[in-house]
DNA sequence: CCGAATTTAATTTTT
DNA sequence: TTAAATTCGG
């Protein structure tokens, strides 16, 4: 292959040289976990801008997180970056001073990346609207502006409430907000709107969910707000119904590039669809001059089924999309199965894992390296001392390997609610991490009041957020002057705000609550003022200021308000980065921006802590070192999926992600007990998943390197427990495929209900080895002396303190 | 009529 | 353990 002229196809092998070679028509790469595939895809990019010479504003490319867009783009400058460096210096990039590498890159920002669209289905899809929404009438005559507030799920729900409870006089109890939102949601990522699903509805329910439905769309424009599933919709119906919004779209955007294809739902599909075909059939299309759809995606790593994702999707590609223009024997398909991640033995794993599955694609994934180790599995007594088998592993590992580095590992559960336990035993252990998702960033409540009053100051219909605000902070408007305006409101059909900010309603009340609303009224048309010629910045800082947030945060004065009033430092820092990342950063688009982020999203160059996210957070990732904690039935897999085959396949992919995240080492733990919520303790039967993996690819505990200090083990009261687990898992019916090597092993954490005696050898993360000298009190009161070696004796809460019991040998 | 205090219910995964 | 719902005091 000639280097000078086709940069961007060396290093690859065939397929990924296929893939990114590709120029007109459709192309399915399906793309097993590990195979290069964003190295395709930001290849490819650069390959159509450089090479086939198309403008980068032709190209709308779909990541599935706001992180991998941002890395996407990243990547791609340097990418393009480097060419030019070569071309003009004819220097590596190495030998490029830091000063002209800057400059290259401004002008490859400049040039194509600021113009290339690169993001999620949402945040491309927002975008489009704050074009063209506006051209957009719904049959039953709803409508929006661009200045249209995009609704979270918690947003979307409270108004749910609200239509249950007041307009149709139903039980919220019967009709939980939460499911009827997720019928509706799942009714619109199916392209389904309410004229529809009223006839298809079953039941008496049905039909009710139905009229909350269409009630829901309507308080929606009311409000000129959308929820993230709108984000979808609208385009499809927008783009169905205008031809002209349609051809521009069409004609704009050349190139198409979707990544994690297994994971679009119909509504997502539908809108490629019109982009690509400008809304002829795509059997029947065949215009594919200078045009192109090219989908990344792997099956076998679909895990989004409950927010609509549907695979068979991807499945379809290639019936869908008929390349009537390619040569005869010219597939459209080009496989990438080459896996440059993983060692072949977490690849035997995953393999044979996913292979239980019925509904797939046959792959397999072919190991290019060697070996490796073999994966540990560790049993243990609860989720306290799983949390603590997994510090003590990190730090054998620590102690054994010098180059390691806290950054090279992530530990994956299938919860969030999982990740509290482990914190406890990292903080104890002086080990640094970063939790990735959980609550956002922009979910916390300080951070959503102030972007609930930014969002009334530009879209005042927008009632959820004026409700949300209206008394924060306190300015004496109760709950029944509230419910007062907003029963008003809907009954005379205008927006809360233009009730509230009435004078002559204010004046109607008298006395108490007047003095509130009047001042509110005063604060909002203030900042108003400020609105069209002031930065989000500053204006953020003002509606904090002027509002007395800030103030009554600093009047409290608690540890807690002082947290609150740094979170609020960092949206002023978030609405910075964000006017510096933007040339035209307006309010609207931060707060769609803020909308729209996931916690996922932040920006981690911790290279120096160790990570902890859920399974499908993990999605796209890769570590060098693995740990998968919580195998147990009714937890991976979740108890809901236990009864359903389809459902027990999706975690099953999930567990196939998890495995396939791991570079070089995978440790898998679970527990025989585990506390759901507080204190109840429940018996806990390892997952199906562990005896999917081939045994002689496991090796149980059994090896305890790093010296005396961490040998250690709790004769006592064992082999009672251990008869007890034999009995539980003979009775499952799944002992027998079990890797039977595992060793049941205790790690007693400062766990209640651990034994303490005079004699104990602990050691402690900080002092060091001791042994136990006094011990006062029992049970919740207990505290215990420690003599430790070099130092005087120190008296520690067992339950508290950084400390692990030794086996005095 | 407002705000604080107490009780009660709830945990899958996320743009 | 936490967040929301309900009750109680001023």
């Amino acid at each position: 292959m000639n280097q000078q002229s086709n940069s961007f196809l060396d290093g690859l092998n065939n397929e990924q040289s296929n893939a990114v070679n590709h120029f007109e028509g459709p192309l399915l790469v399906v793309a097993g976990a590990g195979s290069g595939k964003t190295r395709a895809l930001t290849h490819r990019i650069a390959h159509l801008i450089t090479e086939y010479k198309v403008d980068p504003s032709e190209i709308l490319a779909v990541t599935f997180t706001n992180k991998a867009a941002r890395e996407m783009k990243e990547r791609l400058e340097l990418l393009l970056a480097k060419r030019i460096a070569k071309y003009q210096l004819d220097q590596p990039w190495s030998s490029v001073s830091l000063v002209e590498q800057n400059q290259f890159r401004t002008r490859i920002y400049r040039e194509v990346t600021k113009d290339l669209w690169i993001g999620t289905f949402h945040a491309l899809f927002s975008k489009l609207l704050r074009f063209d929404i506006e051209k957009f009438v719904d049959k039953e005559g709803l409508k929006w502006t661009k200045y249209f507030s995009i609704y979270d799920e918690t947003d979307a729900q409270s108004l749910i409430k609200e239509i249950i409870i007041q307009d149709m006089n139903l039980d919220p109890k019967r009709f939980e907000p939460k499911k009827v939102r997720w019928a509706i949601s799942n009714a619109k990522n199916q392209g389904i709107l309410p004229d529809q699903f009223t006839q298809s509805a079953e039941g008496q329910r049905g039909k009710l969910i139905a009229q909350v439905y269409s009630l829901y769309r309507k308080a929606l424009a009311a409000n000129n707000a959308l929820d993230f599933d709108d984000l979808l919709l609208l385009p499809v119906q927008l783009l169905k119904q205008n031809e002209q919004v349609r051809s521009y779209w069409h004609n704009r955007f050349k190139h198409l590039l979707v990544d994690e294809y297994q994971d679009t739902n119909w509504t997502q599909y539908e809108l490629i669809k019109l982009l690509v075909t400008n809304g002829i059939n795509p059997s029947f299309f065949s215009s594919w001059s200078k045009r192109s759809v090219f989908v990344v995606g792997d099956a076998d790593q679909s895990i989004y089924s409950f927010r609509a994702a549907d695979f068979r999707i991807l499945m379809g590609f290639q019936e869908d999309f008929k390349n009537k223009n390619s040569l005869q024997g010219l597939s459209n398909v080009v496989k990438l199965e080459e896996n440059y991640r993983s060692t072949s033995t977490i690849l035997d794993a995953a393999n044979s894992l996913i292979s239980n599955n019925k509904e797939r694609l046959d792959k397999v994934l072919k190991a290019t390296r060697g070996e490796g180790e073999l994966i540990k599995l560790t049993r243990c007594d609860d989720e306290i001392s799983e949390a603590e088998a997994v510090v003590h592993r990190l730090r054998l590992l620590e102690a054994h390997n010098k180059d390691l580095k806290w950054g090279d590992i992530a530990i994956l559960y299938r919860t969030n609610a999982q990740s509290r336990v482990i914190e406890e035993s990292l903080v104890r252990w002086n080990i640094p991490y970063i939790v990735v998702g959980g609550l956002r960033f922009y979910d916390r409540r300080e951070v959503k009041d102030i972007l609930a009053y930014l969002r009334l100051l530009i879209n005042p219909s927008d009632s959820v957020s004026l409700l949300r605000i209206l008394n924060v902070p306190k300015r004496g408007i109760g709950k029944t002057t509230v419910q007062r305006f907003s029963d008003a409101s809907s009954q005379l059909g205008i927006p809360l705000w233009e009730v509230v900010s009435d004078p002559e309603a204010i004046r109607s009340l008298g006395g108490r609550s007047a003095k509130g609303l009047l001042k509110f009224k005063e604060l909002i048309d203030d900042l108003r003022l400020s609105l069209n010629n002031t930065e989000p910045s500053q204006l953020i800082q003002l509606v904090m200021e002027k509002s007395g947030y800030i103030s009554e945060l600093i009047a409290t004065a608690t540890d807690e308000a002082e947290e609150r009033r740094r979170n609020l430092q960092e949206l002023v820092n978030a609405s910075l980065q964000y006017q510096e990342e933007n040339e035209a950063a307006d309010l609207e688009g931060f707060l769609a921006t803020a909308a729209l982020a996931s916690d996922a999203d932040k920006k981690d160059t911790a290279h120096d802590r160790i990570t902890l996210m859920t399974l499908h957070s993990s999605k796209g990732l890769e570590f060098p070192i693995v740990c998968l904690v919580g195998l147990e039935q009714g937890l991976f897999p979740s108890y809901r999926s236990l009864d359903d085959p389809a459902s027990l396949e999706e975690e099953r992919r999930l567990c196939y992600v998890g495995l396939t995240r791991a570079k070089e080492r995978l440790f898998l733990f679970h527990a025989t007990e585990r506390r759901i919520w507080g204190g109840m303790r429940e018996p806990a039967v390892s997952s199906i998943f562990l005896s999917e993996i081939p045994s002689e690819l496991i090796e149980g505990d059994i090896q305890l390197a790093g010296g005396a200090a961490l040998r250690r083990e709790r004769r006592m009261d064992r082999l009672t427990r251990v008869d007890r687990r034999e009995d539980q898992l003979n009775s499952s019916g799944i002992s027998k495929n079990l890797p039977t090597n595992a060793v049941r092993r205790k790690y007693s954490g400062p766990a209640p209900g651990v034994s303490w005696e005079v004699g104990n050898k602990v050691l402690h993360s900080a002092f060091g080895e001791g042994e136990v000298t006094h011990i006062f009190g029992s049970g919740e009161k207990i505290s215990i002396a420690i003599k430790f070696v070099g130092m005087g004796p120190k008296i520690l809460d067992p339950r508290l303190a950084p400390i692990q019991p030794i086996k005095d040998n």
